[in-house]
DNA sequence: TCTGGGGTCCTAGGACCC
DNA sequence: TCTGGGGTCCTAGGACCC
């Protein structure tokens, strides 16, 4: 039974009513967004199969239509059990900086309807209406609307679920799909919650959903109905929140968004990789990647971490404090690079996946950056901070580029013994 | 034909300080 | 004489989301 057809059997949705008083969170989510983006521009694939993902031996499926997902394909599914499932699929490699330009238009008309709402992905948000509804009537009406005008201005459809909650408003949403709306009244959340399976919450994933079903509890409504002080003595936070989410309650408001707190960069090889200068390799380009995007937001890092897995997908992390922080692709390389060294000797396996990330994130303006640069200056360094640009200039630098300027640096300000 | 890339949040243990 | 307890920072790992 697919994902869709478990939650329509969940209820007779009739039953649930038409009185939206109060229920003034909407959740709004593209249909199979980046397919559809896709298919503006491929009209002859409508009513197709069509996946969007990396074609590579190690791709997998970003998003799949509906016609494809019949088949029993979707996201995050491996493209070779995708394309043994639906072999005539039509695959198309994604291009994100169309679905952002698509996004900008769809987030620009919800904007129209109010500020009030929280963008949580590429193509999802949830819309608080409760100070529009004097200005532009019911939270259904609104809905429609919103939705119309969408479909109108971008040609992509979209699906709302309409509740007093962000928790109930994405259930409904989903229950909504494709191309729907679902009104869930106050007075029949529980009612809507109670059947669905227990994976259904945010937040229930496989382990947690293991966990769950060790108490005998797989529906919504079995953890509604236990003791919360149980659900947090079992599961810890995790507990208490679903615990609150399975009554249909948020646990933090719309303030929630505190963003940037990390920006990272990753790689997953073609082929496992053993050659130590090759990761070097890769090691400087993602560097030069996270550095670019730290500066790009006018940031600094604080914290470098390092993300290391083998051949058998066993993960490995490392991570560094610096003294100082950094916005420069030299600094974050240097800072990893004895981290990956380690783990290279320690692991005879090939990696497979290559990351960094920057966290710790703080406005250049108040990082003592500028007074660092300045001192590095003076103290005739310029070299070293300069470097960055240095490279820039050399495109994407060669590990055999990036050795060289590192060991001019070095002879430059310690001799040439330190190499 | 196994498992992308970019994120968030939580936990647990050790260091270190008072 | 040999050991309390709280707070905070840092690191490593893991679950989960789109």
């Amino acid at each position: 039974m697919s994902r869709k057809q478990l939650a329509r059997s969940g209820g007779d949705l009739s039953r649930l009513g038409t009185d939206d008083t109060g229920a003034t969170m909407l959740h709004l989510d593209m249909d199979s967004f980046f397919v559809s983006v896709e298919l503006l521009s491929r009209p002859e694939f409508l009513g197709r199969p069509v996946i969007v993902g990396g074609r590579s031996g190690r791709g997998v499926v970003v998003s799949a239509s509906y016609e494809a997902r019949e088949f029993g394909v979707h996201a995050a599914m491996p493209m070779g059990r995708a394309m043994s499932l639906c072999p005539f699929a039509e695959v198309i490699p994604p291009s994100h900086g169309l679905y952002s330009s698509y996004s900008q238009k769809v987030f620009d008309l919800v904007g129209e309807v109010t500020p009030d709402f929280q963008q949580v992905s590429v193509d999802e948000a949830y819309i608080d209406v409760s100070a529009a509804v004097r200005r532009l009537g019911p939270p259904v009406l609104i809905t429609s609307k919103l939705r119309t005008e969408i479909e109108a201005q971008t040609g992509l459809s979209a699906s709302v679920g309409i509740a007093g909650s962000r928790v109930v408003a994405k259930l409904a949403s989903t229950r909504a799909k494709p191309h729907g709306q679902l009104l869930v009244p106050l007075s029949a959340t529980q009612e809507f919650l109670d059947p669905m399976p227990i994976e259904a919450l945010p937040g229930v994933g496989e382990k947690t959903k293991e966990g769950f079903f060790r108490y005998g509890i797989r529906l919504i409504g079995d953890l509604a109905a236990v003791d919360e002080a149980w659900a947090g003595r079992v599961f810890g936070a995790h507990g208490h929140h679903l615990w609150r989410s399975a009554h249909g309650l948020d646990s933090h408001g719309m303030d929630r968004q505190v963003k940037d707190r990390s920006i990272s960069a990753e790689h997953t090889f073609n082929d496992d990789v053993w050659d130590l200068s090759q990761l070097e390799h890769e090691l400087l380009r993602l560097a030069d990647k996270v550095a670019h995007r730290v500066r790009a937001d006018g940031k600094v890092a604080t914290t470098l971490g390092l993300k290391y897995r083998l051949a058998d997908f066993t993960t490995l992390s490392r991570s560094i404090t610096l003294d100082a922080p950094t916005d420069l692709a030299r600094e974050i390389y240097e800072a990893l690079r004895p981290a990956m060294r380690n783990l290279r000797e320690q692991k005879s396996k090939g990696v497979r996946l290559l990351g960094i990330r920057a966290a710790g994130l703080m406005d250049f303006a108040v990082s003592g950056r500028q007074a660092r640069l300045d001192e590095a200056e003076h103290s005739g360094r310029e070299a070293e901070v300069a470097l960055d640009d240095v490279r820039k200039k050399f495109g994407t630098a060669s590990i055999s580029q990036a050795s060289l300027l590192r060991k001019r640096h070095d002879h430059e300000n310690t001799g040439p013994d330190h190499v």
